[in-house]
RNA sequence: CGGGGUGUGGCACAGUUUGGUAGUGCGCUUGGUUCGGGACCAAGAGGCCGCAGGUUCAAGUCCUGUCACUCCGACCA
């Protein structure tokens, strides 16, 4: 540390502060402000420019597997969301109420969305007769409400933007597959996209969403070892069918439940993209969902020709990247933290001895490693570069999430290895009893994250009582 | 919801103990010199001190209330 001068002073370091460089990061780089309401941040240009680009992404590929995008109304009658007994209990703590209109007072009171099921099943119970009307794909991409106690940036707010998927099929086997189609739909956009390494499972019954039958998850380890649930994907099986009346005729002319499914993720990924990539230097953005791929940088651009060239090369690699030159008056060495700061991937700097040999500088954003690249072959080397950035930040987190992995046989060891190393996923085995889940928490810290798609510790004994083990449960401390 | 911390030009803060003309640095504007890792000089502009009450001749400062931000817990995407 000695010797390398910190470039960016305004932002605390993440080994000082954690949660201090997360914020100071969502407000130096542009991402957000806060409103007068506690909870409800602005997304500015640069941060909502990140959630269009992974809106688009996933709407693509929601679509491209028969969802229908579909909006919903913002509010629910409180004697529907009441129908489901689960679903209010689970909810009712969180919801915000509106109780007039203008001067009136209301004879209900309206909740203002937390989640959509209730009015997707109203919706479906008019709309599905037959099993010729399933399935149905729908998908919504809104905001809703949760009146929660302590905020944050991205990670908790009281009103964030999701997509929230609602499906019908005529089968179990269906819905649940559906289930897990978009579980992995999610983990591979979180790997691929976001250069972000997810373990995928099922939530434990006390942790499952209010209403399912069964919760999936995937979960991220994030930079200081706490755990992020990054998207979630339920299956109801007919649950909400029987509370909202919803039946078709089969085949057979029987009259049937038929099942459901619903799944989401949230502006939540953006604080999963910033604790996972992040560094001291500022935001470090995966080049899929970064709002500028490439920014050009002028050195000394008052000198004939810099401009001109710099424009030049901004035309070229707006056709591929999304592009920005900077050619205001700020110095040079002011850009290149600016932009380290905003997670630009990569930056091209061009200068006079450069364009006297026909070759530029392209400086990756994760290591900062700069290499001379010739015009001629511009585009390509960019698109190698984003690939490295990619490759390389994901390569980062994988390791963390890997170093951070600890496998504990007793509760001793859990504590141990906490300490000594720090937080991250503890591997362990458990009886299934809720008794024990809580006593884990209890005694270590660490709750569970999921019950992992993929179980390595099969046979043992559970980490807690000794009794015959059911599951290896991945456990963390969460956000 | 419990416990701590903080609200003063755009930003970071000092000033509050002991009431008496609202300050500093950065940023901003204009002009000039600079320009390959957050340049420099000069001259300017910008603040009902979070909000609402109260005490006082006088409140950024004291009292009451309230709102927001932030951190640590419990709850949650």
């Amino acid at each position: 540390m000695a010797d390398e001068k910190k470039l960016v002073k305004e932002i605390t370091s993440m080994d000082d502060d954690f949660a201090k460089w997360y914020t100071d990061i969502c407000k130096k780089a542009d991402l957000i402000d806060y409103s007068s309401v506690k909870g409800c941040i602005i997304m500015r240009p640069y941060g909502f420019a990140i959630w269009e680009n992974i809106q688009k992404i996933l709407d693509e590929r929601f679509k491209e597997g028969g969802h229908e995008n579909v909006y919903m109304p913002m509010f629910i009658p409180e004697s529907l969301l009441q129908k489901e007994k689960d679903h209010v209990e689970g909810f009712a703590p969180e919801v915000a109420w509106v109780t007039h209109g203008g001067n009136e007072k209301l004879t209900e009171r309206l909740c203002v969305r937390p989640t959509s099921e209730t009015l997707f099943c109203e919706h479906f119970a008019n709309i599905i007769r037959s099993y010729r009307d399933l399935p149905k794909l729908y998908n919504q991409w809104c905001s809703v409400v949760r009146w929660e106690k302590t905020t944050r940036p991205f990670l908790r707010s009281r009103e964030f933007l999701w997509q929230e998927g609602h499906t019908m099929h005529a089968s179990a086997e269906e819905a649940e597959q559906e289930t897990i189609r978009q579980l992995n739909l999610y983990a591979d956009f979180f790997e691929n996209d976001l250069a972000i390494p997810v373990i995928k499972g099922r939530k434990t019954e006390s942790d499952k969403f209010a209403g399912a039958v069964a919760t999936y998850a995937i979960e991220a380890l994030m930079h200081d070892g706490k755990a992020l649930q990054a998207g979630t994907s339920h299956y109801f099986g007919d649950g909400f069918a029987k509370a909202f009346n919803i039946t078709y005729t089969d085949k057979d002319n029987k009259l049937r439940y038929p099942h459901q499914t619903s799944w989401g993720v949230s502006t939540r990924m953006i604080g999963a993209i910033i604790m996972s990539h992040g560094d001291n230097e500022g935001l470090v953005l995966p080049p899929a969902i970064a709002p500028i791929q490439v920014v050009i940088l002028p050195v000394a651009q008052h000198k004939e020709g810099v401009l001109e060239k710099a424009n030049e090369l901004k035309a070229r690699l707006a056709k591929r990247f999304r592009t920005k030159l900077d050619d205001s008056e700020n110095s040079a060495g002011w850009k290149f933290s600016e932009y380290e700061m905003k997670g630009v991937p990569v930056r091209l700097e061009i200068g006079p001895r450069d364009i006297e040999k026909n070759e530029c500088v392209l400086v990756t954003r994760h290591n900062r490693e700069k290499t001379v690249v010739s015009l001629d072959r511009l585009e390509d080397a960019v698109a190698e570069k984003l690939k490295q950035v990619r490759d390389g930040i994901y390569q980062k987190a994988l390791d963390n999430c890997n170093r951070r992995t600890y496998r504990c046989d007793s509760m001793e060891e859990i504590k141990t290895v906490l300490k000594e190393k720090g937080d991250g996923f503890v591997k362990a085995l458990w009886c299934g009893s809720e008794e024990c889940e809580d006593k884990v928490k209890e005694e270590t810290g660490v709750g569970s994250r999921c019950i992992p798609m993929e179980q390595e510790l099969i046979s043992g004994r559970c980490v807690c009582c000794g009794r015959p083990s059911r599951y290896m449960v991945l456990w963390a401390v969460a956000y």
